[in-house]
DNA sequence: CCCGTGCCCTGGCGGC
DNA sequence: TGCCGCCAGGGCACGG
């Protein structure tokens, strides 16, 4: 699942690539993908790509007139092609000034691209929902935003209206690198809990983008990148596997619905 | 406002 | 081997 990490690793290859081409046309293969607006998508073209941006785990592309809005949620990724045979899971494809494709692929067919206002984009749902991310975000205001829950701090962490960019590997993680159980009530946080909920948010997130994020099980990162994060992780999918402080079993718990790696000794409620 | 639930979707896996 | 049912989960709509 693409989080802050990967979703900046997509937007740097992506800006390698794509910056000042042309969008000719694009093709919609799955409608929900574009809100089912792929006629006005169609009426765009040909629009410039200028910038691509990121807020969170969403990108933005700047077009001309407009920006997109796009998010991968759990399997969307983008390759560029030639001509090669269109796979099944490549539900919209974007035709370049150079005579390649942009392909959105996309398995479990969750992902949106959603056309924006070029200006206003960030006025609007759903970039105007969204919260700062960990190294925005002053302690005062996400300590504020804690107390208001009674919902576990995980849960909490994973809402992108209070906090941006955390997935369900990286709040595993922080918590983890913070001592903090994942189902300890967010109202009960002592204020230097969540300045440490904070930093290492921060640290975690800044680390797997350096090492280009994650490449686990569903989720392979597109334009050849490969991430190595998965192999510096300390809690998540390593249940039935000691801690690396403490040597106690790793456990798998649901929070939220959300499956959880836990160390019961390292993690207090 | 807050919170819990169900939905979207398909590949992979366990069980038989 | 093949089939069936379940599971994974980010964000949102909906209802209490």
């Amino acid at each position: 699942m693409p989080e802050l990490p990967e979703v900046e690793t997509v937007r740097r290859g992506l800006e390698t690539h794509l910056i000042d081409l042309s969008i000719i046309d694009s093709t919609v293969n799955y409608p929900p993908i574009v809100d089912h607006q792929q006629e006005a998508l169609s009426a765009l073209w040909p629009q410039k790509i200028t910038a691509i941006k990121r807020m969170g785990k969403y990108l933005i592309f700047i077009l001309t007139d407009v920006s997109l809005v796009i998010h991968l949620r759990m399997e969307g990724k983008f390759y560029i092609k030639s001509n090669e045979p269109v796979n099944k899971h490549e539900h919209v494809l974007f035709h370049l000034s150079n005579g390649l494709q942009l392909r959105y692929h996309d398995v479990r067919k969750f992902g949106r691209i959603l056309i924006k206002d070029k200006t206003h984009y960030l006025e609007e749902k759903p970039l105007n929902q969204l919260a700062l991310e960990p190294v925005d975000m002053p302690l005062e205001r996400f300590y504020k935003a804690t107390k208001g829950r009674h919902q576990a701090i995980k849960t909490v962490c994973l809402d992108q209206h209070v906090i941006a960019g955390l997935g369900n590997i990286y709040v595993d993680e922080t918590l983890f690198l913070s001592n903090i159980h994942p189902e300890k009530k967010a109202n009960e946080l002592t204020k230097t809990q969540a300045e440490k909920i904070l930093k290492n948010a921060k640290e975690v997130l800044a680390f797997a983008t350096a090492l280009g994020g994650s490449t686990i099980r569903s989720y392979q990162s597109s334009l050849g990148i490969h991430g190595r994060f998965q192999n510096e992780l300390r809690i998540h999918m390593r249940q039935n596997q000691p801690c690396v402080n403490c040597q106690t079993l790793i456990q798998k718990i649901r929070v939220g619905g959300r499956g959880t790696y836990v160390c019961p000794n390292c993690q207090k409620k």
